[in-house]
DNA sequence: TCAACTACGTAAACACCGTTCACTGACTCG
DNA sequence: CGAGTCAGTGAACGGTGTTTACGTAGTTGA
């Protein structure tokens, strides 16, 4: 059955174990303390065994940012599950309220792949020509926003109007990448259902969605916030109703 | 003259020293290249005199938080030296395209001040009850920001009905803070001009003002924005749109 | 002026780090 | 079986934060 030999086997388990040993020391004491040595150490091998596996300490932090993606992904899919189908509303609300969860939850894992410099960690998938277009995470909020595009005649006042010239053509990129999304879906869709100013608001809302919730995992409100949820909540409402959606009672 | 004596005098000149070179490892090769021994042979000593000056590394760093919140603001306050005292609009521009021009030629600086957990650094002001108003750049915002509240009636639907009540008390508390620095300026204002709804609004501002230029920083946009200037000076005219400010040619 | 004191800086040491290198020994395959 | 592959080792190198004991220059008070 299984075409693997024996040495592979003990591989993939020994990179899993190598994994799974980092991002216990990147959740519990931060960045600083996901040592080759320590890993190796709870690992059961030493620190220059894990250069069959890694071509730097860098590298290993890569694709652990690459593994936070995928779980991530598969967490805000978890949440999705458990909501109706055709409720496109509640699964926004879900996507954006299990990214803060997890953010807060994940203060670590969240500085490491959504508030690193591209030349201390680069892209989590730089394969994609630069664009996070390609990772995990990505691809859950761009499967959400298809939804939301296509279950829904966008209002009027998303026209193109107010969207800068200059973004034009990036936006028209982006408009593309989610039309193919909604239409991987089964959705038949075209440009017309998706005008570059719905395209402009999205990209404006995840500005918003991650300046709140970096801002709360950074501690950097111009105050202090007791209770952040209902802001962050009626941030999403004030989003949701910009785009033609009432109100949603709080799950 | 100077009631300082010698060893006083050298005492903060290396203090200063020991400042500029850690600011300019950082700002070249990024936190990781902070360390206290290179420190030290740029300055000339050895590294454990460094703790003759600094409790820990840590310790330094966060006083390194503090300088850089510093220059920030200086530097936020000489573009506002060249602008209209009454055009607060202008300010308004001058100041978040200031924070953005900053925080995009130093990726490093930013990330330390404004991208980085309570636990591995500590805020910047720490003696202000866990509040960032007490800093520096936190003060060049709040000025601003007041000076936009004291020279402009707001518009109407900035009214309190859309801020969710768990929120009151700390936008009531964030209020007096405004209206204190209002009134520092020699105008005398009151809470009717300042109702709880365009705290909040203001809130929401430095949600996506700090929301874009972190995405930027950290190259986190759901696209490739090949020229993002557009993208955050049409969110800031739509920002002060929606405070009653026309719009606003470009300087 | 001179002794007592303070405090800046040093060298040595400790335990840790990333990384390289020569080497061993178990596994794989013809 | 024999040759080859490769995960893992131990030693080493240069680096790190931090502590310790110590010297010595600057300061201070009598």
């Amino acid at each position: 059955m299984t075409e693997a030999t024996r040495r592979e086997r003990l591989r993939v388990e020994t990179e899993r174990d190598i994994r799974r040993q980092a991002r216990a020391l990147l959740v519990e004491h931060g960045r600083d303390a996901v040592t080759l040595r320590a890993i190796a150490r709870e690992v059961g091998i030493t620190a220059p065994a894990l250069y069959r596996y890694y071509d730097s300490r860098e590298d290993l932090l890569r694709r652990l940012a690459e593994d936070i993606c995928t779980d991530l992904a598969a967490e805000l899919d978890a949440d999705l599950s458990g909501i109706d189908e055709d409720d496109v509303s509640a699964q926004v609300y879900a996507v954006c309220r299990g990214f803060r969860r997890w953010a807060l939850a994940h203060p670590q894992e969240f500085t490491l792949v959504f508030a690193s410099t591209e030349d201390t960690l680069g892209s989590c998938a730089p394969d994609e020509d630069r664009s996070q277009a390609g990772d995990q995470f990505g691809r859950v909020f761009l499967e959400v926003a298809g939804r939301l595009i296509a279950s829904h005649p966008l209002p009027d006042d998303l026209g193109d109007d107010d969207v800068p010239a200059e973004l034009h053509a990036d936006l028209a990129a982006f408009q593309q990448i989610l039309l193919a999304t909604v239409n991987d879906r089964g959705v038949a869709v075209d440009e017309t259902v998706l005008p570059l100013g719905a395209v402009y608001h999205i990209t404006q809302s995840w500005v918003r969605i991650y300046g709140h919730v970096a801002l709360e995992v950074f501690g950097r409100f111009p105050f202090a916030v007791s209770n952040p949820e209902p802001m962050f909540d009626s941030m999403l409402a004030q989003i949701l109703g910009e785009m033609g959606f009432g109100h949603l009672p709080q799950p």
